[in-house]
DNA sequence: AACATCTTTCAATTATTTCTGAAAGTTCAG
DNA sequence: CTGAACTTTCAGAAATAATTGAAAGATGTT
């Protein structure tokens, strides 16, 4: 398989894992061409490599940035900005996680924490309080496991589970 | 706050969380109505409580049973169908897991590897298959982190976690 | 076999999300 | 200050995803 082909193929399948996690097509297809590009690259650049409108283009390059896994770049005597993502692939990963845990499970457990007050003595009220409780709490278990690999150096971690596992 | 408020409240918090992560609203809200339902409801009740057409209440209820989180309950001497959401939530988030990794990150992981065995000596062609070598090195990490949660006893897992926190 | 009850399917519709491109905004060199 | 080079915004258009509802398909009952 030729570069061309293989790059092709990759911004596909990234583009399309991502619409399955509520992610935007271009928003991953611009970070997935950024993190194999050996140099910063321009807007217009990547309008032209994906074949997006500038607006897409500049929209979904500051929402990159605002995930904090892409950065702008400055290249003396260059007018124009241009844009690079952060190749730890770990750190990566764990930024991701950091993120949605801030803005999509954090909210959801305080509301679930003010579902739990609820007081109503029917078998349905006593059987909600007692999901919602439930759910509350293996939320917060599943949330200090993503604490855990999101403090961890991959290789501390990997060290670790290998531990366990004995 | 009574149950009905407490109730849509929280029907609505989980449908928006789901559109977030890829699963469609009704489908999360049908599951969520389920989980603390005290008894299997019918396909008729359900579109009543959450006002969905019988086709969406249909496609929905059977793609749940698909990701083995909610089973048809069959009630003596009824003739129709009832079902019921799988209670425990620390198997739900496993179950989740194990689904979602089957359906999407493998497929990702294969075509990775196909990706890895590129020759191509340009310099972007080297920088394209250390990243994508890379991906793919994370990707089967976090794999097997799962992997190690999917297998786990809830209680065993947090008390191991205690330990290498220690 | 005719009927009643319930389930499934799917083409058409509706809703939601994403994208475009032109206009407005910014920055800076001359 | 002016204009060229670049970036941002956002209303409308296009694309995608979800939903409806009526018809067809099951399944049992009399």
């Amino acid at each position: 398989m030729e570069l061309a082909h293989a790059k092709s193929k990759y911004l596909e399948t990234w583009g399309s894992l991502a619409t399955h996690w509520g992610i935007n097509r271009t928003m991953a297809q611009i970070h997935a061409l950024l993190l194999v590009a050996p140099e910063p690259m321009s807007a217009e650049n990547i309008m032209d490599q994906l074949q997006v409108s500038r607006g897409n283009t500049n929209m979904n390059l500051r929402a990159l940035i605002e995930w904090g896994i892409v950065e702008k770049k400055l290249i003396p005597g260059e007018r124009r900005e241009f844009f690079a993502a952060k190749k730890d692939i770990w750190q990566l990963f764990k930024q991701i996680a950091k993120e949605r845990r801030r803005r999509e499970i954090e909210p959801v457990i305080s509301v679930l924490d003010e579902l739990k007050t609820l007081e109503d003595n029917s078998l349905e009220g006593q059987e909600f309080q007692k999901i919602v409780t439930e759910i509350a709490s293996v939320t917060k278990k599943l949330n200090k496991i993503v604490d855990l690999a999101i403090q961890s150096d991959e290789h501390w971690l990997m060290g670790k589970m290998t531990d366990i596992l004995k």
